[in-house]
DNA sequence: GTGAAAGCGCTAACAT
DNA sequence: ATGTTAGCGCTTTCAC
């Protein structure tokens, strides 16, 4: 039955060929019939599929992509997939996948620094896009061109006037929005914790606090600034850094829920309440940080992944885009409402 | 530079013989520059690598996975990637990438529904599997053989003997925990919420209780037995079926957290208090139950998808296993001490 | 050290 | 309705 040809040990797996020999008719019929094409006989159809069956044969990924155009396929590729804003653009993605006639190939290294260690990630996105998929949504790419045919959007990318589509939540807006919280209850001293600075995005929301303070005739102290990099440690960090100062910050404002959760941590150390003893809010709004009621500006990711999403299948589709960046409106959520502060 | 032969619109991406013909050399010796062959003189791979660099090349993933064996690649297929067991998963996963050697493509077909429908689960296993990977891990699989000759190791498989390595935790022993907790407590009437009773784990739950029951002599009412799905919604619907009996259980175990949150919601509308009006212990320990304070029996998804990773890489690398099947032990987390009740 | 040629498994254009 | 043929882009003998 099995067509096993010279003695290698190698163990093949069953192809088209074999599926065509066994049902006695050519490859090219049997491609037909796993294409859905329509001019195949009945009864030749039944047949080979039967055999399909018995034989167990399923298609080369990699050969049928070396042929085809449409794969059916999305990639997604991210620099690593276990921290939390990878894991709410999946969701994302995955939702508007579910809704869609694409499946989704989601690519990781596992850890940004592998990846960019063992190579560029210009090589993976050609790689997951030229190879077999129809297109592919990079989270915050650094490159601000890639040289592929296939459509690609972005979200978040660290350049801030990419040459491809691109997502991102309003990020100055929300910070904005946060800061003249703070300041209408009264605060003048607001510590601000900085995420990566190589992030378009954390740059923007460092520019919300301080156009908010410039707007507001509040000197910027540069020494309420510290810098973290998006982690619960550098949030413990940062905030031991403030709450140490001898002329104490009123209120804190992280450039991420996740440093948030860190000064949370340090405040309960110390023995600090919030919000008596000073507020706290956080940009995004995916940890733990909505459990403690903290006050958080909500980014939306996910809602950022389905969006990238939308957009590649209508580019896929070759429907024209109305713009090129997708603005994810950020929304302030007051939880616990932080404390009024009035200087004496 | 860039040749178009014909004047076709499509856009053709740069390919190895693209390369070859700029840089005036063969494919053959370009592609021994790719893959770090020796015996090419340095000025000439110096030349080329330069060349690959100008005209922005990478290989076609599709192409070359057609030919050489190893891709150091792992595929890991799940029904669905947005739900808590399956994001787990892929932490530990993803930890375990990124100690290794290989990359990780995740495959979904974004909802189980639209998977079942479109075609069956050995074919997507297959493709990934045979075309593309070194090797697979798939959550929840159903069937209970696989005809490929990759590596394979499953993650909570439905069958309870497949005839291929599998991961999963300790349910019966985890289920049976949590029981004789809440007998040991006094309980006498403590209402089940059962899961998806098509997984193999899910059983186990419902055996461990009824078992542990049964080991102290009480009876086993099937009212007490509700029937849910693992979602939120089939907790709140099982909450209230449960607790609006007019002999209401003084606990309820539900087969995950997702449910037992559920029935924590049921437990705020109807204005019942735990500890105080009754017990809620949930299997799981992912979503956020942790927050709420409830007793749950951790089942260390993470390490089941880092352990999967491990036997799969053993298997690659043809070290024999030990054991086909390996069990992750679960874990009683008392976080609020639950009700003690006795008879009057 | 390098090139020519074969062929991986598949699809698609062209025959019949 | 089905078979024949020509590649897709790559790796890998086997020559030279």
């Amino acid at each position: 039955m099995r067509k096993t040809g010279n003695m290698e040990n190698q163990r093949r797996s069953v192809t088209i060929r074999d599926v065509a020999e066994t049902a006695g008719v050519s490859v090219s019929t049997v491609s037909r019939v796993l294409n859905g094409k329509v001019d195949v006989a009945k009864e030749t159809k039944n047949h080979i599929l039967s055999i399909i069956d018995d034989l167990g044969y399923s298609t080369n990924l990699a050969a049928r992509s070396m042929r085809s155009q449409k794969k059916n396929l999305i990639g997604l590729i991210m620099p690593d997939i276990a921290y939390p804003f990878a894991i709410e653009v999946m969701k994302g993605v995955n939702r508007a996948i579910a809704e869609s006639e694409f499946d989704l190939l989601v690519y990781t290294s596992g850890d940004v620094r592998k990846r960019g260690r063992v190579t560029s990630e210009q090589k993976y996105i050609t790689l997951l896009a030229k190879s077999i998929s129809d297109g592919v949504i990079v989270v915050a790419p650094v490159a601000s061109e890639y040289n592929i045919d296939k459509p690609i959007v972005s979200i978040d990318p660290v350049m801030s006037h990419p040459n491809y589509p691109s997502v991102h939540a309003t990020n100055y807006e929300g910070s904005r929005a946060a800061m003249e919280y703070l300041i209408g209850l009264g605060h003048k001293r607001i510590g601000f914790i900085n995420g990566r600075t190589e992030l378009e995005s954390a740059n923007r929301r460092l520019s919300g606090y301080r156009d908010a303070l410039k707007k507001n005739g509040i000197p910027i102290k540069e020494e309420l600034i510290a810098s973290g990099d998006y982690t619960t440690e550098t949030g413990v960090k940062c905030g031991r850094q403030l709450l140490s100062l001898k002329n104490r910050p009123t209120a804190i404002f992280a450039s991420n829920d996740q440093m948030a959760m860190g000064v949370y941590q340090v405040a309960e150390e110390m023995g600090l309440r919030i919000p008596e003893d000073f507020s706290l809010v956080g940009f995004d709004n995916i940890s733990e940080s909505k459990y403690l009621g903290l006050t958080t500006v909500d980014q939306f990711i996910s809602e950022q992944g389905y969006g990238a999403m939308q957009m590649l299948i209508q580019i896929i589709n070759e429907v024209p885009l109305e713009k090129q960046t997708l603005k994810v409106q950020t929304q302030l959520v007051v939880r616990s409402s932080c404390r009024e502060y009035h200087e004496s």
